[in-house]
DNA sequence: ACTTGCCTTTGTGTATACACAACAGAAAAT
DNA sequence: ATTTTCTGTTGTGTATACACAAAGGCAAGT
């Protein structure tokens, strides 16, 4: 057997991810053991490594509930991703080896033809993909980890928003305008480029979220 | 009763971080029961919540052990704190509001009395204070919430390089670059200044490091 | 003396059982 | 009728027990 707490965390993780486990549903211990078919303690150091992620909050004996951040939060939380993603993009621009640039123009690439085919789940893979490669590109491993981690987190608050074509081909240009910064080698501009292209997100978001009444 | 997985956790970690127990320690689920006066089950939550610190590695069927990075990897992880607090700084700058300014000069003056007395233990103390307030003078909590992790994370690679006198007297020449820029609100200057601070050390790092065999 | 295979021992992975805190609902008192 | 308290229920925190994998040592065979 491959160990019972890889299974359950990574099919609640993606289910966190993926919204079917929406923000602040609450991870009841008893009722994850039967539905995985073992007990209690392996589903607790499931929950453990969840909330490692941070993508659950474990309240002293009140339980675990998926993470339920406040707006402001998660405004904070894409502003950071900014900063990590320019300063990949800027180590990208440093390197600049063809092979990253075949990546890159790769990714874009696939970004275009889902745009036009205006597939939105497409465009969020191809996407995904492309912010991947900028990371690994960086050349140092921690901070694409750190990144990822990052990226991770903040997906359940960012599905929605490619939905709307209008964004889809926004994204795309500003994709654009990065990679040549990156082909140009410079630095400054990549990062420039790439923070407003993620802060842009979180503004988006703010925009999105606005349009409800607060949650629990 | 406070929860004997806070305790464990905690008492845990200040012994890795202040290096009782050093990088490549095996810690036995059996041995830290006995030694805490509970079972193997709160035991094994607490080196979940470490993991999730980045401070032990919880191999599969081979137990737990203080993370052992390799250079490289601690190099990078430098790299990537260099960037958080160069970004901390710039936002730091954009604020620069009197009481985030009173509160640096405060705990610049006292790095300064820490040096002249020649107390690495004292300059220690003020130069995290110092640091840790640039974090929460960014505005962004989860911002200096990450940072202060890292900057945990990394500390067992880096208690040993202040003893060095010199060292002591050029990072206070350096913090001083630093609240300079901030308070002119020079952001570019704070950022550049921080970071430079911070990479340095792990070039310290890479220095100290080379006079000793590879470790396991 | 060296290698190989078995066995013991050690330590992790999971299950089960019990203790106790927190919440909810009902009953009693004002 | 409202509030308060008691109690039952639910769910978490910890302990104990068992299952199994892995590492190390010993013995036997070459």
């Amino acid at each position: 057997m491959t160990g019972a707490v890889d299974e359950i965390s990574e099919t609640l993780e993606t289910e966190i991810v993926e919204g079917i486990l929406p923000p602040g549903t609450r991870l009841e211990e008893p009722a994850l053991a039967e539905r995985f078919g073992v007990s209690r303690t392996p589903v607790r150091e499931a929950l453990q490594r969840l909330s490692a992620s941070g993508l659950v909050e474990l309240k002293r004996r009140r339980g675990t509930q998926v993470l339920n951040p406040s707006i402001g939060r998660i405004v904070e939380m894409f502003e950071v991703m900014a900063e990590l993603e320019a300063v990949c993009a800027r180590l990208c621009a440093r390197r600049a080896s063809p092979e990253l640039l075949a990546t890159l123009r790769d990714w874009l690439k696939r970004c275009e033809q889902a745009a036009e085919s205006g597939d939105p789940s497409a465009y969020y893979d191809a996407n995904r993909s492309f912010h991947l490669a900028i990371y690994k590109g960086s050349g140092n491993s921690f901070l694409a980890e750190q990144a990822e981690l990052l990226h991770l987190r903040l997906t359940p608050f960012r599905r929605q928003q490619l939905r709307l074509p209008r964004r889809m081909r926004q994204s795309l240009t500003e994709h654009s305008a990065v990679v040549a910064a990156i082909e140009a080698g410079d630095g400054q501009a990549a990062e420039t480029a790439q923070r407003d292209h993620i802060l842009i997100q979180g503004e988006r978001f703010g925009d999105f979220l606005a349009q409800f009444s607060a949650r629990s």
